[in-house]
DNA sequence: GGATGGCATGTTGACGTCAACATCGTAGCC
DNA sequence: GGCTACGATGTTGACGTCAACATGCCATCC
């Protein structure tokens, strides 16, 4: 923590008012758009303002007002795409109202790390708080303080409080008939986590979707969501030829399988076609660029911070709400039609 | 801004202090480490505290003591790689020492979105500032407090404020002599934007490097740091067979040439290598894995984190320092022996 | 038994701001 | 001329916390 006795202090409105030879309100009056002071005493003020650097002191406006004009962020380790889309959507979001955001990282994706995290933060000056993702933590683990209003995205919170989630659900339908459209016989699948819930949603999506195209349902291998795990697996799927369309749980994910279908000269998408799921930037570029399901983090964010504002402003109107945005296939070049020669494997 | 009439407002330590029978000052006492304390007084205060569901209110403490616990970070699109570890690093380091940290992105890196974004940051409730690559404002265009601490990283405000900058030039001359040692003729060089410092040690380091090993030093390419920007000059730089070894000013100007090159039927590293800056995650499953400069950007946020508490807590000592992280090489795949068939280029 | 000292606890005030109320002066009106 | 009304400004107190000081109690010692 830092030193309390620092006697490094500004100017306040009571300076101000001395050297204005003014009243203390008269100032505070000036500093907000007020109402009803005289042109001269206003010029009076203001100059004074000026010469001594006066600032608002936004603890005392917080202590009077009761609210800080804060609000509290917590993700786990959001310089990955995802997590910093939607923080940068939160934070541009709250800006526009005149929030400030204050951000706590998750390092390591544990129960006591989630823990601690949500306790220095419910330490800090914050009027609500916006939790990402928080797989490895139950909201009874978090102890989140119960007038402290949450919103979250994504996550098993969405019970809880309100959540805003991208419909992960259409994306992968869309991405699964993609391939199906194409030729493939079947689709097989690199998922995420097991204990993650976006990852459940979009294995569960689509094994249903092949059932319900009564297509063969291969097992699907385990990933963490990065791109070492996908090169890893890459190896033994490049080793299997009845392997003709991969549905990546990620786009990191399949980026190390591209690698490694290149590496094993697999040609991607004339022997292999691959489907990521995000929509990071870099899959334009990557070669051949990444066809994959883009999720609007942005439009997370800002909807996580409208939600939470109605939360912090109104009083009552507590029901948890569910707000789903829309996902979308973005075809790029990492998937064509079914090689012929594969078609042996029976649908 | 919130609205600051809403009465929900938990209990104070007077509350806490009425249940438990006691004075403020001991619910105080016990909320703190608290010297001398009865237990079973400590107890009856724990027990009224826990009922009433008591937690601290920091503006008062944050009037009271004169400061926030709270430092302020500025940074223009902070999603990037780099800004995000940063970030990432000062977030981390922060919490370590108990101190919050309020973000703030700039959406465009232009001079009034540095001001607004600045002028919004030190209306919140911080006791000291780190901006991260402010490279389109000066330091006056910003207006800073006075009194407030700032240190910057890597810009053009190293001058004015403590600074922490990785060690661009270091990397550079490793990159560029780590080409010519592979036996290439010479290094093209794409660049990033003309206003940015960085990019400025970059080009002009590599130019330095080719005069001092006699090389001819061609017309470098003007980048802008985006892929889509390295993609679009690749096309270029693909259809000059003279071109056997490229340094490009970032990781995401490096895979967007990759693009274009494998597109162009332009083997690498056989016909062309490729260096890159940053050492962004992804490179390693790139195909080929990319050969770059790394940046250890947690290391620049730690140290940003450690001179501004500096600052804070000290009440004189404020000459600029600048602090130098070193940067490292990682040769990957993209970079290979000069191609013979082009060894007619005079040295 | 009374003085001493130390520990547990209480009281007061100040941090900076601003709403609510109080006061003062003057323009306008009959 | 005296009264009203309103606009400009001042005064007071409270938001919650905690350092500094004050008080009160008890054990100890001669």
């Amino acid at each position: 923590m830092l030193d309390p006795r620092r006697p490094r202090r500004g100017a306040s409105i009571n300076d101000v008012a001395r050297l204005a030879g003014v009243s203390g309100q008269t100032v505070s009056r000036v500093a907000h758009g007020s109402t009803s002071v005289r042109p001269e005493t206003r010029a009076k003020v203001l100059a004074a303002m000026e010469r001594l650097g006066y600032a608002p002191n936004h603890a005392a406006r917080a202590l009077r007002a009761g609210e800080f004009g804060t609000i509290g962020l917590l993700a786990h380790r959001f310089e990955r795409t995802g997590e910093a889309l939607t923080t940068e959507g939160v934070i541009g979001a709250a800006a526009a109202q005149n929030v400030g955001v204050t951000v706590v990282d998750v390092r390591r994706d544990e129960v006591d790390d989630w823990q601690s995290a949500a306790s220095r933060l419910t330490h800090q000056a914050i009027d609500g708080l916006v939790v990402i993702r928080a797989e490895q933590a139950t909201p009874e683990e978090l102890a989140l303080p119960a007038d402290l209003p949450v919103v979250v995205s994504d996550s098993r919170f969405a019970g809880r409080y309100p959540a805003v989630v991208a419909d992960q659900a259409q994306g992968t339908r869309e991405a699964v008939q993609h391939l199906l459209d194409l030729g493939h016989r079947t689709v097989h699948h690199v998922a995420g986590p097991a204990d993650s819930e976006p990852a459940a949603v979009r294995l569960d999506t689509w094994r249903r979707m092949l059932e319900e195209a009564g297509r063969r349902v291969p097992e699907p291998w385990r990933g963490d969501w990065t791109a070492r795990t996908g090169y890893g697996l890459g190896h033994e799927i490049a080793a299997d030829p009845s392997v003709t369309a991969v549905f990546c749980a990620n786009d990191e994910t399949a980026l190390g399988l591209l690698r490694a279908l290149h590496e094993a000269g697999r040609r991607v998408p004339e022997d292999v076609s691959v489907v990521g799921f995000d929509g990071i930037a870099l899959g334009e570029f990557t070669y051949p660029p990444l066809t994959t399901v883009s999720q609007d983090f942005h439009a997370i964010g800002r909807e996580l911070v409208r939600l939470l504002l109605d939360r912090v402003r109104a009083t009552g109107a507590d029901e948890p709400q569910r707000v789903v945005v829309p996902t979308e296939l973005v075809v790029r070049r990492t998937t064509g039609p079914a090689a012929e020669n594969h078609n042996a494997d029976p649908a």
